[in-house]
DNA sequence: ACAATAGTGTCTTTAAGACATTATTCA
DNA sequence: TGAATAATGTCTTAAAGACACTATTGT
């Protein structure tokens, strides 16, 4: 029976879901239950679902939701890998996604759940490591000419932790004046009359506005 | 037999060829010889064949060599098309890529292959027109950060002609005395001691240098 | 000589970068 | 009042854009 399947890849979704934890950012992993790299980290997939699925889109946003419960975050195509290699059970293809969530969206850590620093990975099940490198080469890439960064804020921040975590994703020193003047100037931002205190002064808050998210200007200064 | 399948997508590539013809971008489609939407235009491409091919990669390169004697040009993933709606045939995946060749390198037009006009496209078969748009989207934002429009160039190419690619993918007006500014200030070019003629003057050819693709500056001016 | 195309020079405007200053809070 | 963080102002530098000019060819 394995046979008639000879000719047809194995086709699944993997997601690189990133995060910022203590201005550091990570990949969540998980240990896998099941054979083949039984044992080791990975990251969270899943066959498609012919049956179920519209989309690799809908298949990856399923597997996640029913696996840790996640909804309504930035997710992106990443770019999808194949081959013979890359999977023990036979040629695969992985469409590969990136998301993007908020640290206190995430579930907790736990012995089968684990936020890896992006720079500094153990051994993966699979080409996973490259799957990650790939997606933060794409995050910083993009990061520098979007408010994609932003999207690991929740919908309210203030521009101080918007500036941080500008400069965790492009690993670079962020001037927050040429910053807050280039996010104001494009109208990115949209003003709210609340404001939050982790420090002394208080800084007001602030959510994406609801227009582009890629501008022709490099919003990472050096 | 048919339904030990059903849990395993079709896999197939697709290639959106785009060429300048005429100082118009185009795209190159076929007659489809086959069922389904037998005699439409559509985008080369073809089934994986795991027993054959390494990776999606190789499969799309051993059909654009087979197919029409491709080699040897400029090769970059697009995206991963998916779902039950786009071929009649059943759930499928498309792994489409954008491949960059110079007009000389393609087969002559006749019955069953086509260049089109990427900014009027008929109806084609599948979903090809958005993979056409998508490609083409992709080719304009990368264009205008990279050496990516030189690809539709022989390896040898005249600033002028360079100038006239840019404005033709970028759809804008180029400012040679910028471009050319930039294009040494970044060191994207070396100079050949040779000549080329098509209008009056004759004008010194150029190829790209080794080194990088994508740059920090926008070669693209108003 | 002149039309046509190739190639250069220079000025203006705009964005980036650096860094100093003012503002608001808590202890 | 002073330490810490938030927010603004201003000057310098560099890139983008506009456009006029010179150079080399064929007719």
């Amino acid at each position: 029976m394995q046979t008639f399947y000879e000719d047809r890849p194995i086709c699944t979704v993997d997601a690189v879901i990133l995060t910022l934890e203590d201005g550091i950012l990570k990949a969540l992993v998980h240990r896998r239950p099941n054979e083949p790299y039984k044992g080791m980290w990975a990251l969270p997939g899943g066959y498609i679902h012919p049956g179920e699925d519209e989309s690799a889109e809908a298949a990856v946003s399923r597997i996640l939701r029913d696996k840790m419960g996640l909804s309504g975050f930035y997710l992106e195509q990443l770019r999808t890998f194949s081959g013979a290699a890359r999977d023990p059970r036979g040629w695969s293809i992985s469409v590969t996604f990136i998301a993007l969530v908020p640290r206190e969206r995430l579930p907790e850590e736990d012995d089968s759940t684990c936020l890896m620093d992006v720079e500094n990975l153990p051994a993966l099940a699979f080409d996973h490591a490259e799957l990650i490198g790939a997606a933060v080469s794409r995050l910083r890439g993009k990061g520098a000419y979007s408010t994609l960064p932003a999207m690991l804020l929740p919908e309210t921040f203030t521009l101080p932790e918007l500036e941080k975590t500008y400069g965790a994703v492009l690993a670079k020193k962020i001037d927050h004046s040429s910053f807050r003047r280039k996010l104001m100037e494009l109208g990115l931002l949209e003003e709210t009359d609340e404001f939050r205190q982790t420090g002394k002064r208080p800084a007001r808050l602030y959510r994406l506005a609801e227009n582009p998210k890629t501008v022709d200007r490099n919003l990472g200064t050096v």
